[in-house]
DNA sequence: AGCGGTTTGGAAAGCGCTTTCCGTCCTGTG
DNA sequence: CACAGGACGGAAAGCGCTTTCCAAACCGCT
């Protein structure tokens, strides 16, 4: 392995200087910088970074945390993440958490350990979240470390985050607008803040326009979750038009009424949220709402690497398709 | 940030002893062990891993080097390798290659450069792959570095490797079974290795049962590739069947299909490869092979980890579901 | 000519560990 | 009882960089 001395001896200056030459550091004599470029393209010298960033104190890391990289939500975040990072020049090491709040902890602080520059955390946070993930959060940040989250702010943290309420509103209001009289919300685990603000924004809406409170249903927040959940609704043969909180849960639920032989659109429309791109061949398509969700992964590492604890809001786009069918 | 060097002090021994303990790199004196143990237990130690890694020379990190992570067969397999580096306390950085050549090279050398411990390259090789990967690929192993490579061998190197060629055989015979007269294939890029195995799988079996040869039609290895190819295919109008050489392109041809009211499986059966789990509630199911993917994500990583070229051959299991149909 | 002020190169001190090497002490043996 | 040999603790030498800190050189000025 050549090392920076190797290219410094060559070049006939000292350590310090050639160092400077490969970083710009201060200034260098045209003709020093010359010869030390010369002896690095000639040794084919490459820097090492763990000695950089032991150095230095600090790392090209970027910790990317995720729930499940299955998840094809969480592969589009992480895929924006990782083009942002490699226009920085900077390496991203990706830790899944298998939902467990335990394991997110573990994450954080292994990455803090590892003196990652900054810490994306994209699994949405829950009412039950350790209150150790704070404190590591804090201890990391303290240590000089920066943090973003996406999908889901939490306080005095910067983050980039859907507009949950907001979107799940708009496609209240346009599924009403389709006629649709009696909803069903496939509603995710009850302490999850991203299910919840999609439940409670979609169920306010319609309390705004006077329809009938829409039944709720709880439930895993994956493809199995709304396999499961869509039973209940179902059973009680109620409702004509389900909102299941993410395109995943939607999934679930359209497989499980095809189960029964209960039709979509024709006897319950379903929608989704996110707009997963994999789900797009699915029959009937999804009427769902739009979220940039490679975009998402991208502004959170420019709002970690960037300061302050700025909140982004990114708006979601209601996108009407087969699964909702037209009115009955 | 607490050193070892404070743990030690305040244990009241060396350097040494207190890293000597905390890896059991050497026999230490229980009572000396008690105290180490205890000092860092108080002062809230963590391993520098940075530093770990500079005065060892090696890191704790692996590579996986994917072309797509939205790609859900990527996504499985990295979920599966990085499973397993959580089993062996390794940390897992991925990087995309966005199906770029030059940037699979790029990507290998700023491993070399970090010294990672192991790479997984899971971009299935190509004819035209550059000669500088297998020449970085081999720098990188006379630096002391481990590779694995999934879902296509490079002599020389450890793989794990589906039976592209025996599963698709397989495929085609199940398939011919049904009765089924005449196929297409879409082949996916000409020059992609696991492409050119499942298609000469496939065809090599119909040739054995003396069926005439099918149409082949390249295209790209992803949905779009399927969606594009597929109007070949629908165009010449002759095949009752066509292989899609994964999943992801049997998808787009079905959506291509459905755009011209053929329908599937009673105008044209449609059968892919790999048995991608997101995908599994489309209507018509999908016939396929099925491949244990998180699996091969997993022996990639031990096989870097253990020694010898070793190549792993993993079978693929036929699955006969809707897109096939009952015989016409 | 003399002097403070600014550049700019180099020596060297780390960064936080691992690991070699050495010395001491303890053991068992002839 | 002397001595070879094995255990085990500690000093210290790195690992490959970055970044002070110094010193020399040079600037413009009085």
């Amino acid at each position: 392995m050549v090392t920076l001395a190797d290219v410094a001896r060559h070049a006939g200056v000292s350590l310090a200087t050639a160092s400077r030459t490969l970083h710009g550091t201060r200034k260098v004599n045209e003709e020093l910088r010359r010869k030390v470029r010369l002896a690095a393209e000639e040794l084919g010298y490459e820097a090492n970074p763990t000695a950089q960033s032991l150095a230095s104190g600090e790392s090209n890391i970027i910790g990317l945390v995720v729930h499940d990289l299955v998840d094809p939500y969480f592969a589009a975040v992480a895929d924006g993440a990782m083009a942002a990072a490699d226009r920085h020049g900077l390496i991203v090491t990706v830790g899944t958490t298998r939902r467990d709040p335990a394991r997110e902890v573990a994450l954080v602080a292994a990455l803090r350990a590892q003196r990652a520059r900054a810490i994306i955390l994209a699994g949405s946070r829950s009412l039950d979240d350790p209150p150790q993930l704070a404190a590591e959060l804090d201890r990391y940040r303290k240590a000089g470390g920066r943090v973003a989250l996406v999908g889901q702010e939490l306080p005095g943290l910067p983050a980039v985050a859907p507009a949950n309420r907001a979107g799940a509103a708009a496609l209240a209001g346009a599924l009403a607008e389709l006629g649709e009289p009696r909803f069903a919300i496939l509603a995710g685990p009850p302490g999850l803040l991203t299910a919840r603000d999609r439940t409670g924004g979609f169920a306010g809406e319609l309390a705004a326009r006077g329809l009938p409170a829409p039944l709720v249903v709880h439930g895993g927040f994956d493809r199995d979750g709304g396999h499961e959940a869509i039973a209940s609704v179902a059973a009680a043969g109620e409702a004509t038009c389900v909102f299941a909180v993410n395109d995943v849960m939607a999934v679930g639920a359209v497989a499980g009424l095809r189960e029964r032989g209960i039709r979509v659109p024709e006897d319950l429309s379903v929608a989704g949220f996110d707009d997963i791109s994999t789900l797009r061949d699915l029959v009937p398509a999804l009427t769902t709402v739009r979220l940039p969700l490679a975009e998402l992964g991208e502004r959170a590492l420019e709002l970690a690497l960037g300061d302050g604890p700025r909140v982004e809001e990114v708006a979601g786009a209601v996108v009407l398709r087969a699964s909702t069918g037209p009115v009955r």
